[in-house]
DNA sequence: AGAGCGATGGCCT
DNA sequence: GGCCATCGCTCTA
């Protein structure tokens, strides 16, 4: 059977919309949708929270150069950076700028819209601002892990398509970094109750 | 509301 | 061996 909606839908994000600046991409993704075509269904999501990473940036996994961790950061952009970290959660990142830059984008949390049963299962909770408001949450409830990382997002079963840019975007601080505390490289949609913290 | 902390394992020096 | 781009629980107020 053949799926029409998989990869031929002009509503999904080309490779260009992030092979540029990295911090512009961050900020773009907001109000963009997450959609991942899992085997139990369609699981997608608003981004609602978005932070940048940078190559000369002391807190991103790609600024002491390349290892087979981060090696996807160094990538074409457009495909996925999924790692595991805490010995039990996963982050999605966005690979952004040229090949051969190790740049991306942490996608921190979303507003899910489709799938959500599904995502009630895979959290454990019901509670809908708490299924997906953390990088390691969503990750838990669209079900992504190392299988995912690498991933085509123009093109595979997990892609990010165009949507509604937001009325008003905060910037702050990133969260849960020890290096680099201090820069403004955290963005998201103001007012949002999905958000991990304000 | 906010601080502290344990769980848990891969990665890098 | 130390360090995490986390989360949820407990304790204190």
């Amino acid at each position: 059977m053949i799926d029409l909606e998989t990869t031929n839908d002009i509503s999904v994000l080309p490779r260009e919309f992030y092979a540029r600046d990295t911090i512009e991409v961050a900020r773009a993704l907001l109000g963009k949708r997450l959609v991942y075509r899992s085997e139990n269904g369609r699981i997608a999501g608003t981004i609602v929270e978005t932070e940048a990473y940078l190559c000369d940036d002391p807190a991103c996994h790609a600024s002491r150069g390349m290892t087979p961790r981060n090696a996807p950061m160094f990538g074409e952009a457009g495909h996925a950076y999924v790692y595991f970290t805490y010995g039990m959660y996963h982050c999605l990142n966005t690979v952004t700028a040229t090949e051969g830059i190790g740049e991306g984008v942490l996608i921190r949390a979303v507003e899910p819209t489709d799938g959500i049963d599904v995502m009630i299962q895979n959290r454990g909770t019901d509670k809908l601002t708490n299924l997906t408001s953390g990088p390691g949450k969503l990750c838990v409830a669209f079900g992504l892990d190392k299988r995912h990382n690498r991933l085509d997002l123009t093109s595979s079963e997990l892609t990010i398509e165009d949507g509604n840019a937001p009325a008003e975007i905060v910037t702050t601080t990133r969260i849960g970094i020890r290096l680099a505390a201090d820069l403004p490289l955290r963005f998201y949609i103001k007012g949002n109750p999905h958000v991990s913290r304000k």
